[in-house]
DNA sequence: GCTTTTTACGCACGACCGTGCTTTTCTGAG
DNA sequence: CTCAGAAAAGCACGGTCGTGCGTAAAAAGC
């Protein structure tokens, strides 16, 4: 049933995703449904906590087995894109835009989520510092942001301008942002 | 009546910006604010267009009076850094991520409002290529899905993770940018 | 000054929201 | 088989939503 309301929140949101509908789409009672969390908060503070879990098994896990180092950030880089392209899109970004002014524990939970989203990309490029594969003076915070970046431009120039082109550039940036981050010559 | 309705939008969405709390800030009774705009989605469209018509006096303007080629694109970024950071943020981002998964009118207008967004960026970076300030096999519209990746990743940092870091990461990220566009060896 | 048009208001409607309370139905342990 | 406890349902509440209608005030045209 969350994997449901995870489905409907990647669509409408934590605020578009109504009690009612979701009791419908679970063929229960609105009264029967809502026993199960004690209040609208707890449903969505529960659905962040599932899209997180998926989000781990669906990106992050999967990147994890591929070697350290660069093969890993660009595995993360894949699966990420996959993931945002599942129907309704990446349910963090939808959150991030709809409780990024809205105080509450909701936003803690998703500032909190979002940090750990970008303290793991930092960790998996540091890896590739370590590695030898990026030069070590680059900074993992400076990734981390520059990453997310392709991936949001991706996401907003794919599902809302449905521009068939959007997967091309976002590679394209990424290998910018990996050739930049290589450790070669200069400085 | 509309700017109040746009700074609303800002925080809390389209969706969110409701007609009952709209006419209290306006001291208005609902059903007569009502009467100005037919329905909900025409307020939605009005409330765009506005915006609009804002961030062009507040970021394009400015900008084109900067000389052509790369200040133009400097004074473009850095005005639309300003935007973003209005209170409540840019409430493109925010109208995107709520319509990109619901068929409208509102969506079909804010389509065409980030397609020009995009083309405005292209264009301003067509003319540093026909100032010879960037390397004229430059995509226009890679660069300009990047620029924008940079403006997105810096909203969320900003905005949510509240990153004081944020703004000095997303001007390297766009110096990065404009230095693999200019118009140097290789190639 | 009178008439016509605009503008705003009061009010009510049906719908859906989140949330309690009470009763029924199911389930599993003894 | 019985019976306690959990799960679901039924129902109702106060509230807000978007939206119409009839009317009163205000403005504009003649």
């Amino acid at each position: 049933m969350l994997d449901r309301a995870v489905e409907v929140a990647r669509r409408v949101g934590l605020n578009g995703l109504t009690i009612g509908t979701l009791a419908e789409e679970a063929e229960l009672s609105k009264s029967g449904l809502f026993g199960h969390f004690r209040s609208k908060e707890a449903l969505q503070l529960q659905v962040l906590e599932h899209a997180r879990a998926r989000f781990e098994e669906f990106v992050a896990w999967p990147a994890l087995r591929a070697p350290r180092g660069e093969p890993r950030l660009r595995a993360l880089f894949d699966w990420w894109l996959a993931w945002d392209a599942l129907p309704g899109g990446c349910p963090f970004v939808a959150a991030a835009t709809e409780f990024d002014d809205r105080p509450g524990a909701v936003r803690d939970r998703l500032v909190r989520d979002e940090r750990d989203l970008f303290e793991m990309i930092a960790t998996v490029f540091r890896t590739g510092v370590a590695e030898g594969h990026f030069r070590d003076d680059a900074d993992p915070d400076q990734f981390a942001q520059d990453f997310y970046g392709v991936i949001l431009a991706r996401h907003h120039t794919l599902r809302l301008l449905g521009d068939e082109q959007a997967d091309n550039r976002a590679r394209r940036a990424f290998e910018a942002l990996i050739a930049a981050a290589r450790a070669t010559r200069s400085d």
